[in-house]
DNA sequence: GTATGCATGTAATACGTTACATGATTGT
DNA sequence: ACAATCATGTAACGTATTACATGCATAC
């Protein structure tokens, strides 16, 4: 079967984990909150609706009257939850920090909810080692280049400091969530 | 005409705005140096330095032996420096720094080479202005979020951080490039 | 003469973007 | 009647991803 759900897919998986919606209002919500940085666009989520729901991972129901136009509410089904767990419980690799940072954070949002604050304070420890590591590697790259030109080095100045930023971010969302004791599964 | 170039496409023109580089060389820059994020993928990048080959705004002469095989060298045309020059030179929008922040940091890291630093400092004051603008926003509807789960809550406060980070590094970029006094077009 | 590294490419596929079409309801 | 808003969708298009294929040179 080979599911293989797009980044997209999976933010659809994580928001309707929290509560019912249309197509209409998850585009409302990307277009509300654009730091998850999705595209609020119909050409792009009513087909990954389409996808989601015949893989089983969602079902759709047309709602009884009451609004202006009949809408399509979507649940998530358990195979949908299934996957959705499966996607947030993978380990944070090297690659995920240098090519899918969005993701990871994307990931982070749903997980504490989803897995339990104790997932999602492994996530922050393994995010936190990744970057650690990657960090030093990046600093010597900058060093090592000679002839950029100065706005070249600027942004790469930039790329490091934005890493430094959700390296600190990593340290004190993890005191945050141990700080602060209700909620929690296994 | 409507050349519309790709992300990846403007990427490949500044960089042969510098020297002149194999499709090789380009993908060891990409998988050197991800800050830029881009794929390194040779299915991506031989295909577009095609698509810009074919739209005269690179030139690609196979080089004379020398190497362990023969390497095909892209050269930017000019018809190639007046679509990376019109690419660099567009205003900073209140979009682009909501969905297309990776690509605004491109455009800068190649800008006070071709335009010149009186245009990259113009660049840093329309995007200290429109980020300065935006912030505010997402703050306001970080606070409006109310049964938002925690981790979810501290992924926007990561968003938010995150261009508080840029605007604090174009403030501090725009006074390095007042400082240091050499080169510098019109 | 086989593996390894350099170097260029293609094919299948999936996906997002853009633009357009449509239907229903409310307000003027 | 008409516009605006809500709501779902489709079609054309471009492009990235993944995996594979190929050629040549050097080293062992």
């Amino acid at each position: 079967m080979t599911t293989s759900t797009s980044k997209l897919g999976y933010a659809l998986l994580g928001l309707l984990e929290q509560q019912p919606l249309s197509g209409y209002d998850l585009r409302k919500l990307f277009s509300a909150t654009p730091l998850i940085s999705m595209s609020d666009s119909p050409g792009a989520i009513y087909p990954a609706l389409q996808r989601l729901e015949k893989q089983n991972l969602i079902r759709g129901r047309i709602e009884e009257s009451s609004a202006l136009r009949r809408r399509k509410i979507f649940r998530l089904t358990s195979p949908g939850l299934a996957e959705l767990k499966e996607w947030l419980a993978k380990p944070v690799t090297q690659d995920d920090v240098i090519w899918r940072m969005d993701e990871l954070i994307l990931r982070f949002a749903f997980m504490g909810r989803v897995l339990g604050r104790p997932s999602a304070l492994q996530f922050l420890k393994e995010l936190e080692a990744e970057l650690a590591a990657y960090i030093p590697k990046l600093k010597r790259f900058l060093t090592s280049q000679t002839d950029i030109p100065v706005t070249g080095q600027l942004a790469l100045e930039l790329g490091i400091e934005s890493y430094e930023a959700h390296l600190s971010w990593a340290k004190r969302a993890a005191s945050a969530l141990l700080r602060q004791p209700h909620g929690g599964k296994a």
